[in-house]
DNA sequence: CGTTGCATTTCCAACGTTGTAAGGGACTAT
DNA sequence: ATAGTCCCTTACAACGTTGGAAATGCAACG
C-alpha cells in the first residue's frame, strides 16, 4: 500500500498539517523541521494522491488536448509540443480524438468526454466560423489553429498573412516570377479565413515585388489533403498553364503536388520550385525534399498551455480574450534549390532555416 | 457551481446512495426510482466528480501510455489506436514521452511522472532484453512492443517471424529470387531479438521456396532510422551484390533504401521490389508507394487496452504473465508491381491487402 | 394478525488532502 | 515578571464519492 501524509507525518513527528505545508512550499516552516519532513517522505517514497489532491482542490493538473487525429502528422507534432510544453510546468496532457468529424468536436466542447481535467486545448478541423458561439464553455478552453477567429477564448495560431507572403517571398528571392498556389477555397467554403489570409499573404508579397496577379495560378482545393494537392497539380500540369514555383497552402498538398511533378517528370527544382507551409517532419524526408515555412509550432505549444493555465487559475472576472500570433520563418531545402546539411537527420529544424 | 450528488439526490428525492446505485448500475433500484434519478440527473447535468471517484475507490479511470515520440509515425499511429481502445472502454489516455531516452524510459517506469493512472502502457525504444528486472514495477505494467521478451508482465506484440516471412514470401511471390534484407543487428547489438526473429522469418522463407541463403543480400542497418536505411542501400548498390528484391526490416528504413534508389536511377519496381514492415500511412504515399507487412497494429491496441483493463481490476494473486501475438498480413503496393486502388487516400487499409 | 424473507433504500464512515482558525512556544519590550 | 508579538505547528472540517451495515417497506405465509 502506498504511504499517506499521515504515515510521513508519523515517521517525521509532526501534523499531516506540515507535511502538506512542507509539500506546498508554504512560508513559516521551521528548516529543521521541512527537513525531517522532507527526509521521511524520501524514506516512504511518499507520491501525493493526485485524486485527494483533486477534491480538495477542485484542480486536477491534468488538460486536455482535442484534435482530429493523432495520426495526421501535423498534429502528431503539435500533440508532442503540448505534452512537453506541458511537463514543464507540471502538468498531463490527456488526449481526445475528435474523428475529424463535426459530432466529434461537438461532443468535445459539451465537455462530457474529457472530464478529470481543468482546461481544454482545442484544434478544430470542422468547425468554422459559424460555429464561434459553440465556444462559449464553462470551462477554460483555449483554441488553436485557423479556423475559427474572433471567438470569445483566448486563440494561439499561425500568422497566417506573414507565413504565406514569406514563402512566396522565397520563390521571388531564387529567381521565380510565375508562382502557382494550391489550397485557395472554393466560394463559400468555411474554410475561408485561413485560405483567404493566405491568398492575401501571396498576393502582397507579389505586390511588393511589383508582379501582376493572375487568376488562373491560384488553384482551389479543399480539404487540404495530399490527395487533392496532387489532383490540382495535374490540373494545373493538364490547362498548360506556365509556372515555375508552387506554393502551397500546408506540406500535405505539397507532399502531393511533389508526387504529381515526379509522375509527370517535371524536374523539382530545376522546372517548378515548390513549397508549403507547416513545417512538418515529413517534408525533410520527401524526394525531393521540401521547402517549407515553420508557422512555430513549438512557440504555439508553449504560448497555449501558458494561457491555459493562466486561466485555469484565474480568480474574479475573466480577463478578456487574447489572440496570439507565433513567429514564423523559412526552412530552404531541396525543393527551391537548397541543399540539407544533414538530409534525413531526425532532430531539430535544419540549420538552413532563414529566420524571420 | 457544478451540480454533486447530493444535489441530484434532494431533486429526484431519495438519498446520494440511492443516485450511487443509480450511476453505478446497481441492482436493487426500483425501475420508478431509478427513472426519478435519471431525470434529475439529466435536468441538473448532473457528472459524476472523478477525483472523489477516484479518491474513494482508488481508481481513476486512466490509464498512462508511455511512447518515445509522438513525432514519429510509427508511434502516433499505435497511440491513436490506443486511445481509440480505451475511449471504447470508458477509459482516458495520459500520453507521456520518453523522449527515446534510456533516462525517460527508466523514468517512467518509476512511476513517478505519471501519477494519476491506473496502470500503464509501455513500449520501449531503448531499454533491451538486459533491463528486463526493471518491469518489475509496483502497478499494472503491459509491455508493447520487440525490444523485451519473456518479462515479468503481460506483453503484446507482432509476430516477428511470421511476418518477416510473410514479407520475404511475398518478394517471391512476385518472382523474386535475390532478396536483400536491411536492418540486420551488429553482433550483440541489444536489438538483436526482434532482428535476429525477422531474419530467422526471412530464412524461412527462403529455405521453403528452395533458395540458398546469401550473407552478402543481409545487410545490417541499427537503429532502424531513415538515414540508416538510405546507408545501407548505398552500400549494396556499392558493394555491386546483384539483387531484385529488398526486404527492410521497418517502413522507415524502406523509405530510406527508396530513397537512395530513387536517386541513383534504379527502377522500383522494375530492377529492385521493396517491402518494409509495420504498414505506416506513409508508406502508402511514397513514391512509389511502399508495400509493407501491416503487424496488426489496431489489434495489438485493443488486446494491450484489455489486458491491462483486467491486471488493473485483478483481485488476488496475480495470473503468469501472458505473451499474445498480433495477427499480421501483407499491403501490396506499386513498390513490389500491385496498383493502389486509391492512391493517397487516407482511410482504410488498401483493399489490395492480402489477408493473412 | 404477527412473522419471516426479500427487495429496496438509507445512514454512516472513510478515502487523502488542504483551508481555516486556533494553539503553543520563544522572544521582546516594558 | 508580564503582556504582547511573531513564528511555527496543530486540530478539525470539508471536498464528493462509494462500501458496508443497518433500516425500512412490502408481500406472502402460517
Amino acid at each position: 500500500m502506498a504511504a499517506t501524509m499521515h504515515d510521513v507525518a508519523r515517521v517525521a513527528g509532526v501534523s499531516v498539517k506540515t507535511v502538506s505545508n512542507v509539500i506546498n512550499d508554504f512560508p513559516h516552516v521551521r528548516p529543521a523541521t521541512r527537513e525531517r519532513v522532507r527526509s521521511a517522505i524520501a524514506q516512504l517514497d511518499y507520491r501525493p494522491n493526485l485524486s485527494a489532491r483533486g477534491l480538495r482542490s477542485g484542480k486536477t493538473g491534468v488538460i486536455g488536448l482535442a484534435i482530429p487525429e493523432l495520426r495526421q502528422n501535423y498534429f502528431a507534432e503539435l500533440a508532442d509540443a503540448v505534452i512537453r510544453a506541458a511537463e514543464r510546468r507540471d502538468v498531463a496532457v490527456l488526449v481526445d480524438q475528435t474523428g475529424a468529424t463535426r459530432e466529434g468536436e461537438i461532443a468535445v466542447l459539451s465537455g462530457h468526454r474529457l472530464r478529470l481535467t481543468d482546461g481544454l486545448l482545442f484544434s478544430p478541423e470542422q468547425l468554422g466560423q459559424d460555429d464561434i458561439a459553440l465556444l462559449q464553455v464553462p470551462f477554460p478552453l483555449v483554441l488553436l489553429g485557423e479556423r475559427m477567429f474572433d471567438g470569445p477564448t483566448d486563440h494561439v495560431t499561425m500568422h497566417n498573412v506573414g507565413s504565406a507572403r514569406a514563402a512566396t517571398e522565397h520563390l521571388l528571392e531564387i529567381g521565380r516570377r510565375r508562382i502557382a498556389v494550391i489550397g485557395a477555397h472554393p466560394t463559400h467554403q468555411d474554410d475561408i479565413r485561413s485560405a483567404n489570409l493566405r491568398v492575401r499573404g501571396y498576393r502582397e508579397a507579389l505586390a511588393a515585388a511589383g508582379i501582376a496577379y493572375d487568376p488562373a495560378l491560384v488553384r482551389v482545393a479543399a480539404p487540404w489533403h495530399r490527395e487533392n494537392g496532387a489532383a490540382a497539380m495535374r490540373d494545373l500540369l493538364a490547362d498548360g498553364v506556365e509556372f515555375d514555383g508552387v506554393f502551397t497552402f500546408n506540406d500535405t498538398l505539397g507532399l502531393g503536388a511533389l508526387r504529381t511533378l515526379g509522375q509527370a517528370g517535371v524536374r523539382v527544382p530545376e522546372d517548378v520550385a515548390v513549397i508549403g507551409l507547416d513545417n512538418i517532419d515529413e517534408a525533410r524526408f520527401s524526394v525531393p525534399s521540401m521547402s517549407s515555412v515553420d508557422p512555430g509550432r513549438d512557440q504555439i505549444a508553449e504560448v497555449a498551455v501558458d494561457l491555459l493555465i493562466e486561466r485555469i487559475n484565474e480568480k474574479g472576472d475573466p480577463a478578456p480574450p487574447r489572440q496570439i500570433l507565433a513567429d514564423y520563418r523559412v526552412a530552404a531545402r531541396e525543393s527551391t534549390g537548397f541543399v540539407d546539411p544533414e538530409p534525413g537527420l531526425a532532430s531539430a529544424v535544419s540549420p538552413s532555416v532563414l529566420e524571420h
